[in-house]
DNA sequence: TCTGGGGTCCTAGGACCC
DNA sequence: TCTGGGGTCCTAGGACCC
């Protein structure tokens, strides 16, 4: 995104007349409707997805179909409980390639419709920057475009921002359409608590709320100076900006590229033996390596992070020269696993590989942290 | 018998330099 | 013999998203 090639709303002169409109499109139940469609049989049960598909390991729910949701269980829980609540479940392991593939038919599908610009987001949902003078009928022809070439249902939100067609898609769901505009915004957000919002969630809502900060009407009608001496001087205002429903509107399909890879490992037991935790450090290394190598760019930095148990978390950190030499990041890996402090046992390991940036990488992006 | 794995960006504070 | 002011770089930690 570029902030400042963001004029809003035009008209465009020449053949066909329109607005310039945001569409946000999200695959309903995405990983649960890829395994029904490789498994028909499993239509209309409680499907629940995650990790390796066994409940009694340490693992989380990727994605719960919507008979399951009835039940309470939602992605992020972790799947013990999540099996607990619903008796009956059908559990799964995640399986990535499957989803890519899917994934990929769908975000074809997408590029394929006439004046579209696409911009992915993640496997199951992506933004869609299009003219048209009917956005309706616009987001009905992408739905049935993408249920016709993968038997998938979507819902779309349509905005004149990327954060009111963000938001707007949760009111169609499921498989529905829903538009949110500067007309309608506060009618529709106004009274919703500020975590509904994209980019908030439960500590910044919380420390809203001490401000005196309710509802999404409370934030909009703040002055963005005013946040900035609680959240500093670009995540304050952005806060303020989020409350309006205002900010970019323009869809860029630039490619992604990626500032480094990670990779972490959750130990079914819990870790006590430093020789443990040395073996543990080079796999992820040369893990890491692999990904990295696949990007031929160098890694000039190193982050560790440790989950002691039972969830205290640490990181550390440290730029290297910039190197393609597999032995030199190993041993640069091993020396940052001399901070975890002894005999404390640990949960998670990570390691993050950071890689240079080249020139024409995107600068100056708006705080969204971890979308586009 | 709590808490995955892959990302991104921001902020605070210390070190260091002039 | 008691401490300015501005700048940059680096690290650790925090927050959020899918």
């Amino acid at each position: 995104m570029r902030p400042g090639a963001n004029a809003g709303c035009f008209v465009h002169t020449g053949g066909v007349s329109g607005i310039r409109w945001v569409l946000h499109v999200d695959l309903d139940q995405f990983i649960a409707a890829v395994e029904v469609l490789r498994r028909p049989e499993l239509a209309g049960k409680p499907i629940i997805v995650g990790g390796r598909g066994d409940p009694t390991e340490r693992a989380v729910v990727s994605t719960a179909s919507y008979e399951a949701r009835a039940f309470g269980v939602g992605s992020g829980m972790p799947l013990r409980i999540a099996a607990r609540k619903v008796p009956d479940a059908v559990i799964l392991p995640v399986d990535h390639e499957a989803y890519l593939e899917a994934s990929e038919t769908v975000m074809a599908t997408l590029r394929a419709q006439p004046g579209a610009t696409v911009q992915v987001l993640g496997w199951d949902e992506a933004f869609v920057g299009v003219e048209t003078a009917d956005p309706e009928a616009y987001a009905r022809r992408l739905q049935a475009a993408v249920l016709e070439r993968t038997q998938l249902y979507c819902s779309v939100g349509i905005g004149d921002t990327l954060v009111r067609a963000k938001v707007a898609t949760g009111f169609g769901k499921p498989a529905g359409v829903f538009r949110l505009t500067a007309g309608n915004w506060l009618d529709v957000m106004g009274s919703k608590p500020t975590k509904e919002l994209w980019g908030v969630g439960a500590r910044v809502s919380a420390r809203l709320a001490k401000l005196g900060i309710l509802t999404v009407a409370d934030l909009a009608a703040i002055d963005p100076q005013e946040l900035a001496s609680e959240f500093g001087p670009r995540m304050g205002p952005w806060y303020a900006q989020l409350g309006r429903g205002d900010g970019a509107s323009v869809v860029d399909d630039t490619p992604w590229v990626a500032r480094g890879h990670s990779r972490e490992i959750t130990f079914q037991r819990d870790l006590t033996e430093p020789a443990q935790v040395d073996d543990a450090v080079r796999e992820l290394a040369s893990r890491v390596l692999e990904d990295v190598a696949a990007e031929g760019r160098p890694v000039v930095g190193l982050t560790l992070k440790v989950r002691y148990a039972p969830f205290l978390t640490t990181t550390h950190g440290k730029k290297i020269p910039e190197t393609f030499d597999r032995n030199e990041v190993i041993s640069r890996a091993v020396e940052l696993a001399s901070a975890i402090e002894a005999g404390r046992p640990i949960r998670l390991l990570g390691l993050r590989a950071e890689m240079t940036m080249p020139d024409d990488a995107r600068q100056g992006h708006t705080p969204t942290r971890g979308g586009w």
